[in-house]
DNA sequence: CTCCATATCTTGACATTGTCAAGTTGGAAA
DNA sequence: TTTCCAACTTGACAATGTCAAGATATGGAG
C-alpha cells in the first residue's frame, strides 16, 4: 500500500533514500548530511522532514533496504543444496560476501543506533528476516539437539560470521588470511569450527 | 619520556583524554565534542589543539588508552593456568568481558578509523599489543601446525570472540543465549567451537 | 468546474560544532 | 632581568541539523 501518491517530485522519500544510500556506500555513513543528500536529489534542505522524523530515520531506511538485501544474499547462496550443512555454510558465505561487497552500507546497518528494537519497526522487520534463516538452518544442522544447544550453536555461528565480516571490511585479517577480494570468504564456517575442535575431544 | 612539561595546566593532554573517556564512556562517541571536553578540562575551545591535531586525534588517544586496558584485561585472565587450550579460552573470556564492561569505548576502540594502520602510531602500538598475545596462544595450541593453519586459527578464534563482543553489546544475542551482564561470557572459545564441531568429523 | 483542505516543498533563522588566525600569558633559559 | 616560545584565549567562519512560517499544487467536495 503506497502511503501517499507523489506530488511535487516523483516520489521524493525513495529518491532520498536512494541518494543518501549512495553516498553511504561511496563515502561512508559519517560524510551524509541531510543537506547534501537533500541537494542530491534535487529538493531544498528541509524537504526530506516530511518524509522522515530525522536524519536518523533516513539513515534507517537505507539500513533497511540493506538487511533486506543482506537477506536476499544469504537465501540466494542456499537455493543450490538440500544439505543443511552446506546451507549454513553458504549462509555465512553470504553474510560475509555482503559485507565486502558493501562494506560502508554494512558498517551503517551494524550501527548501534540501528539495533534498538521498537525505534524503526520497517527496520525490525527487514532485520528479522535477516536473521531468521540462520535460526531455522542451524537447527536443521542439529536435530534433536536441545533449544538451548540450538540457540547456543546460534550464537556461535552468528558471532564467528559477524566478527570475520567486521574485521574483514576494515582489513584486519590481511596479516593473518587471505580473504577473495570481492565477496568469497575464504574460510567456512564448519571448517573454522572444525579446525581449533577437531583435537580437542578429550576436553 | 614525558613529552613536555606542564605549563598553564597541570597536564592538560591527560586531563582532555580523561575527559573525553569519560564522555565516550557515559554517552557514547558520537556524544563527545571538543568544545564540551575542553569545558570538562576547564580550558577554552581551541586548547586541545595545541596537544592533539584534531578531535580524531583526541579520540585516538582515548583508543590506544582503551586498547592498553584490553591487553592488560585479557592477560590478568592467563596468568593462572598453563595450558594453551585454556589460555585461549581465558584471552577470549577477557576479550568479551572488556567490551561488555567498556560498551561504548569498545565500540570507539572498534571504529574503522581506527584500523587504519600509520595515521596514529601510538594506536598502532596499543592495537598490536592486544592482538599479540592471541597469536602466541594459537600457536601453542597447535605445535607442528602449518603457518598458515596458525593464522587460519588466529582469524576464526579472534573472529569468533569479536563477533560475540559486538553482538552482545548491542544486545543481539539477549534471544538466543544469556551472557553474564558483567563481562563474563557464558560460552568458551572452544565450547563454542566443538558444539557445531563435534559431530561433523566426517566432512 | 470551482474551491478548499492538506500534503508537499521552500526560504529564513538559530544553535551547535570543528577549526583556524591572531593575540596574550607565563615559565624557563640566557 | 630579559627574551623566547610553548600554552592558552578570544574572535571568527563555514557547515550542519532542525524548526517555524510561508508558498504551492493536488485531489476531492460541492
Amino acid at each position: 500500500m503506497p502511503k501517499s501518491k507523489p506530488y511535487h517530485h516523483g516520489d521524493l522519500r525513495a529518491a532520498l533514500v536512494s541518494a543518501a544510500r549512495a553516498i553511504v556506500e561511496a563515502s561512508g555513513p559519517e560524510e551524509v548530511s541531510l543537506r547534501g543528500v537533500a541537494k542530491a536529489a534535487g529538493v531544498s534542505r528541509a524537504a526530506p522532514y516530511h518524509h522522515f522524523n530525522d536524519k536518523q530515520a533516513l539513515l534507517a531506511g537505507v539500513a533497511a533496504e540493506g538487511f533486506h538485501e543482506l537477506a536476499a544474499m544469504m537465501l540466494s547462496k542456499v537455493e543450490n543444496t538440500d544439505d543443511p550443512r552446506t546451507q549454513l555454510d553458504q549462509l555465512g558465505h553470504g553474510y560475509v560476501a555482503f559485507g565486502l561487497a558493501h562494506p560502508n552500507l554494512f558498517r551503517l546497518m551494524q550501527g548501534p543506533a540501528f539495533q534498538v528494537p521498537n525505534v524503526y519497526p520497517d527496520l525490525d522487520r527487514a532485520r528479522g528476516a535477516s536473521a531468521a534463516p540462520l535460526i531455522e538452518t542451524v537447527s536443521a544442522c542439529l536435530p534433536g539437539k536441545s533449544q538451548t544447544d540450538i540457540m547456543t550453536a546460534c550464537a556461535a555461528a552468528w558471532s564467528i560470521v559477524h566478527g570475520m565480516a567486521m574485521l574483514a571490511i576494515d582489513g584486519r585479517l590481511q596479516s593473518l588470511i587471505t580473504v577473495e577480494p570481492l565477496g568469497e570468504a575464504a574460510l567456512s564456517i564448519t571448517s573454522q569450527l572444525n579446525l581449533l575442535g577437531e583435537d580437542s575431544a578429550g576436553r
